[in-house]
DNA sequence: ATTTAGCACTCAAGGACATAGAGTGCTAGC
DNA sequence: GCTAGCACTCTATGTCCTTGAGTGCTAAAT
């Protein structure tokens, strides 16, 4: 592969991402950098498009970049402009202001920015849920008959869930359960929380048993919600002004969250690029896919375990020389961040 | 206003509801009921364009309902069908599962319920939290110098913000921090917490002053953000799939909470129907309107005090004949489910 | 005084056709 | 191996024409 043929790929995708229109050999012969003409431009681009990289809509148009084209673009010609330090500060401004102290507000903070400075769809995905210990249970009484549990994980993890009972607890022994739940339950990890156990507990406290039923089954179901990895999700309204997205696709794609989970969860470390073409097929049998779109993932750790995955959804015609950077930056700013000595808050 | 023009009138709203495309003539004068022939509904027709209720797309079509003639259809003409016990039963089973023992979720769930079977956006907000009132403080170590602050008032509503702080405090401090919290602040309002009264706390508490401003300023802006009302939205995406609505529309619309929210608010008893006609402006002077759309507002109450609204928005083609009752159905619903004596649950 | 049948009229939608222009592939010469 | 030149292709655009649904008006019928 020539030097020159990867220059003439290079141009045509950064022309193409440009303007959205294909790219024909006078564009790219007029190029400051280019000082062949367009007729030996052409054979080149005919080379191209035997290999695959590039492709034509019809006879008489400019070409475009294929799956494949930008796959070998991004691999080997573009030049990823390193972030200034502006660019650094800007995105710190806006992803790591005031409320980013538990890891579910850092994420959700981020995902937001990302969606914002690209003008993509972000997504994001813990995979720490299923791993995380129970680091404070408590029942508090808030209306008549009514309880919410409060569970939270080692973390940071906070979530509620209302309980009614049929008869009201006295504040001795509302005390008196949430010790005995905190005695056992403080540093069971929630995949260990299982019916069984829920059962134990319920015969171990004999008389409170047929009262507190309730409280005990929504423990379960909360102990099981927080264990659900869940998908944050910012910016889709960018994906619906954005023209060359169907609408449809995108409605379609967004419900389907069981879709888009794999496809953060199955990329390891480093930065990862996919287009429409290798979308996934859930169990359904059904293929979900945004036309045109690209997918690009980047994974973050915790204490050096992987930790979690977040996706950015665009048009396949994206500036990835300034995306992917930003999803790096991003990806190592939480590595920092969450991993245990969080002593270096932003200055 | 002759009943027969209003027969007519009804039937070009309703065939028009059904297939979207403007009605003529002869497709009237088809239906069973009508016993004229197709120049007298012309003739009728012609009168009711001039009274501003249809409306002709270009003269060798048929006519549509204008603003006006929907409104008149609403009022005058369309026989809401009541619900039948079936009917009920499914709404129930939709919208009151599991998960709707405190306000916040059962207007969740009535949300979801309603844009499902609506096939709309259901938006819904709460017009009580500025009346609410502390029922729980709580202070949650969960990290390094990592404290959770939890608040519940009366309504149910929880929230939580995590703060950190200079220094760890001993569970005695913090058992002492919470007990003066709680009894500083229990039945209070939220209206009421102003940065004075974190002031005099914080004076108050003499030698813990440095090291909890943090806490008192989370606990501050929790309870201003708990103040806040909030845009429950739900099923934005059934808009999207809708042929008839403009994506952007929805889009620019959807993103402007401070619109849609006083449209909720300006609402009164009873149900109101509004047009994209007469979308309100907002401070900002730019208008955002859904072109040929329809919302439908309702109110709920609690305790005979006006509680908050619910909305449904739409195509303007709109099946309100079913539409109305199921909001009607819904703020009866809630009405009686918030209101004080909540014995009366689901079976 | 209504209602109806008949008819001329209007206008959008869609098909057929011509034109312009961008871009190509190929060939012959540098 | 590169380039100029040229014939060729194909879309996008514009014009013209036809079709058909639906109307408004007029004159006759009830």
């Amino acid at each position: 592969m020539d030097a020159r043929k990867l220059r003439i790929l290079a141009a045509v995708v950064d022309e193409y991402i440009l303007t959205g229109e294909p790219v024909g050999s006078k564009t790219i012969a007029a190029l400051p950098d280019i000082h062949v003409s367009a007729a030996t431009i052409r054979n080149d681009m005919a080379v191209l498009e035997q290999l695959g990289l590039l492709e034509q809509p019809h006879t008489s148009a400019g070409r475009i970049p294929t799956f494949q084209g930008y796959k070998v673009y991004i691999e080997k010609c573009m030049q990823s402009e390193g972030l200034s330090e502006e660019e650094r500060a800007k995105l710190d401004q806006m992803a790591f202001g005031s409320d980013t102290l538990t890891e579910d507000s850092l994420i959700d903070s981020v995902t937001t920015a990302l969606a914002e400075i690209t003008q993509c769809a972000a997504v994001a995905v813990n995979a720490m849920p299923k791993f995380s210990v129970i680091s404070k249970v408590d029942v508090i009484p808030t209306g008549k008959r009514l309880y919410v549990i409060l569970l939270i994980t080692s973390s940071g993890t906070i979530k509620n869930k209302a309980c009614r009972l049929e008869f009201d607890l006295n504040e001795e022994q509302l005390a008196f359960f949430t010790q005995y739940l905190t005695e056992h339950l403080h540093g069971v990890s929630l995949t260990d929380v299982s019916p069984e156990m829920m059962e134990q507990l319920v015969t171990a406290m004999g008389a409170y048993m047929v009262t507190l039923g309730p409280l005990v089954q929504g423990l379960y179901e909360l102990s099981r919600d927080m264990m659900r990895q869940e998908l944050t999700v910012s910016g889709t309204r960018n994906l619906l002004t954005c023209e060359e997205l169907d609408t449809q696709d995108i409605v379609a794609f967004m419900e389907h969250q069981d879709v888009i989970m794999p496809m953060l969860n199955d990329t390891f470390s480093g930065i990862h690029v996919m287009f429409s073409n290798e979308a996934q097929t859930p169990q359904s049998g059904q293929t979900f896919v945004i036309g045109n779109s690209s997918m690009i993932v980047g994974r973050y750790r915790k204490d050096g375990k992987d930790a979690g995955g977040i996706g950015l959804i665009g048009p396949m015609r994206l500036n990835y020389a300034k995306v992917i950077p930003y999803l790096e930056y991003f990806t190592e700013k939480i590595t920092d961040l969450i991993s245990e000595k969080k002593e270096d808050e932003e200055t």
